[in-house]
DNA sequence: ATGGTTGTAAAACAA
């Protein structure tokens, strides 16, 4: 099974090209984040005919989260049972095949100390206590999205130049870490040694054109899922096309 | 330390 997860930053506007991406690589399971879409306009009938079934929790202009799969999806649910403020929809789990799929849009933040960094650590401190009291840490579970952290200097082009900003501070990664130790491995880092390899370039400044990028989308499954996990990998090309999202979509294979 | 760009939606705000 191979599932994919990606920020597609506006559904609306990156439509035919994740058409044209899921008829090219046909991934089992597909996650989306930031599909700035209210429920009534989600393009049903498109991935109707891209053979997928689908579940989503999006709202107007900000955020909202799907799943895509060629199979059944199940046992849905949409935020979590307790959110540390009322719920933005950045939220979405279901099962597949067997498998747990949580599918999370983190927030961004902003900027370190303000109060959307604040809401971001509460946010992560929610999912948390979703993890402690709806899963368990020796099932099979898939906890992937948009994290807006990367969680070593690695995973960023320069450490010294960004060091203690938004997405690489200490406290975020702490946070993101009492998530990690709850029972996930990253499985990209497991099967991808090396530095440089980025999901997320500023639309800015040429950043994509100069690899000035970030490694902040994530595939975390639980130690049983990621013995089965047999690659993962990042897709770059969609970056390339004319009005790109500015994220890029992030694979894992699993032989289950 | 700002500013640069994109999306939404109609002036800022979020990222």
């Amino acid at each position: 099974m191979i599932l994919a997860s990606w920020n597609v930053n506006s559904l609306a506007v990156r439509m035919p090209q994740l058409s044209e991406w899921i008829r090219q690589h046909r991934p089992n399971v597909v996650c989306l984040q930031e599909t700035k879409l209210v429920d009534e306009k989600f393009p049903r009938e498109e991935f109707d005919a891209l053979g997928y079934t689908y579940e989503f929790y999006g709202e107007k202009t900000y955020n909202g989260v799907a799943i895509l799969a060629d199979r059944p999806i199940v046992s849905v649910h949409k935020g979590f049972i307790e959110e540390a403020q009322p719920s933005s929809r950045r939220f979405i789990e279901a099962q597949v095949d067997g498998l747990y799929i949580l599918n999370a849009y983190i927030p961004n933040g902003q900027r370190v100390g303000s109060d959307k960094y604040e809401y971001k650590l509460n946010w992560i401190g929610s999912l948390h206590d979703h993890l402690e009291k709806q899963h368990k840490r020796d099932a099979k579970v898939v906890l992937c999205g948009d994290f807006n952290i990367a969680t070593e200097d690695i995973d960023v082009y320069k450490p010294s130049e960004v060091r203690g900003t938004i997405m690489v501070s200490d406290v975020e990664r702490e946070k993101i870490a009492t998530i990690r130790t709850w029972g996930f491995e990253d499985v990209f880092r497991i099967h991808n040694k090396g530095g440089g390899q980025f999901t997320w370039w500023d639309y800015r400044m040429g950043a994509f054109r100069r690899n000035m990028g970030f490694r902040i989308d994530h595939i975390w499954t639980t130690k049983s899922l990621a013995n089965d996990c047999i690659r993962s990998w990042i897709d770059k090309e969609p970056r390339k096309l004319e009005r790109p999202s500015d994220h890029v979509p992030i694979l894992a294979e699993f032989t289950t």
